[in-house]
DNA sequence: TCGTGTGAATGACTTCACAGCC
DNA sequence: GGCTGTGAAGTCATTCACACGA
């Protein structure tokens, strides 16, 4: 049940292939064409594109409008979602001002920071409020994702306020791993993970 | 040959909980500690620890001082490596005050941004160089990994000048992806990836 | 001929089952 | 009893092989 990871994983890059080909005017797109740019095989990307239900036609691939269609509806990029950010330091100054996350259905709506001198201050049209002003700024925003990017050291705290004023889910950003209630949906983002990775490969790579 | 990368997504998780361990006084460690700790299963964490080549004891578990070497030596922690940085906005000083690199073997040591307002400012002991002093720059640092924080606009520029001035790794965090010569290890961060993995988990739990 | 759809085969990773040790 | 080590079984993801359609 639900998309396989590594499957979901692709997507978004297939759908930013999609908007490119869209925008550069074309009507129809192939497996070959998306595989080739991703230096993926196609019949991986038609594995992937069939979890999605959509149907291409022999020779011509898939339809653009459909496939970004279809994408958007998979990856829910269309239903717009708010969210509140936890730890206005420059990580979250970098998020609060990418452009891209609209266009993935997510807007940041509400910014919190635990620093005094912060509280008050705007970044991309709005003010960073104290902790104190979680449950005020998530009834006004209706949020239900919570971004974490404080401090290690104060990130379980980040997460057991969003949690308790009503979280959904949060994107973690902080690198430790943070307990949860399981009802909570956890995604997050490491950097030192990637970072090994690519010291391993660079290990490899000299040997 | 080499280690599944699965596996090597998890060292990193269970190398911190090494040190945690070790910081609170322990001498040995099982793989029921890190797997409860991490959500995972023993077996699952034991299976990882073998393709370090570790032996553990029965009944103790493993020795904390000898995990934790081994996985240094593993995901090379302990040869110090050069990188320079490409795009100084708020993620790449996010990157570049970011404590945690200098432990996985990771110093961030020159600096580069196009932005002339930017060049000659100093950011954590580091001043912002043009991309014309790139070489300059690799010669004095002796880099061998390019971080990339600019624009997706000018990312690909980044990756080429980089290249062309002799890095063997690059890590990026731009939204697109790169085309390079593949003698050159690559590790893309990208976090609509990661967001919309959030949602679609998100969305499962709704439904 | 090129590209899709389907089901089967391969491969990679995870999990199980059992043996041995402290 | 708790924990490791090993090999076998199972599961999930990727790849292949074939049939069909434009």
């Amino acid at each position: 049940m639900g998309i396989p990871e590594p499957t979901l994983r692709r997507l978004p890059l297939y759908y930013r292939i999609a908007l490119e080909e869209k925008e550069s005017g074309e009507e129809n797109i192939s497996c070959t064409v998306i595989a080739n740019k991703l230096e993926l095989i196609p019949i991986l990307v038609r594995k992937d594109l069939q979890q999605t239900g959509i149907i291409g036609r022999p020779k011509t691939g898939y339809i653009l409008d459909e496939l970004i269609q279809v994408l958007e509806k998979t990856l829910d990029y269309k239903n717009n979602k708010k969210a509140i950010l936890v730890g206005v330091g420059n990580l979250g100054k970098a998020l609060t001002n990418y452009p891209g996350f609209k266009q993935c259905g997510l807007s940041i709506a509400g910014l919190i920071d635990s620093d005094e001198k912060k509280v008050g201050d705007v970044i991309n049209g709005l003010t960073i409020c104290t902790p104190a002003d979680i449950k005020k700024e998530m009834r006004r925003t209706r949020a239900r994702i919570g971004i974490i990017t404080t401090p290690a050291s104060s990130a379980q705290d980040a997460a057991d306020m969003l949690v308790g004023a009503g979280v959904e889910a949060i994107w973690n950003f902080a690198p430790i791993r943070l307990s949860l209630p399981d009802t909570i949906v956890i995604e997050n983002v490491n950097f030192s993970v990637s970072l090994s990775v690519l010291n391993s490969r660079l290990l490899l790579k000299v040997k």
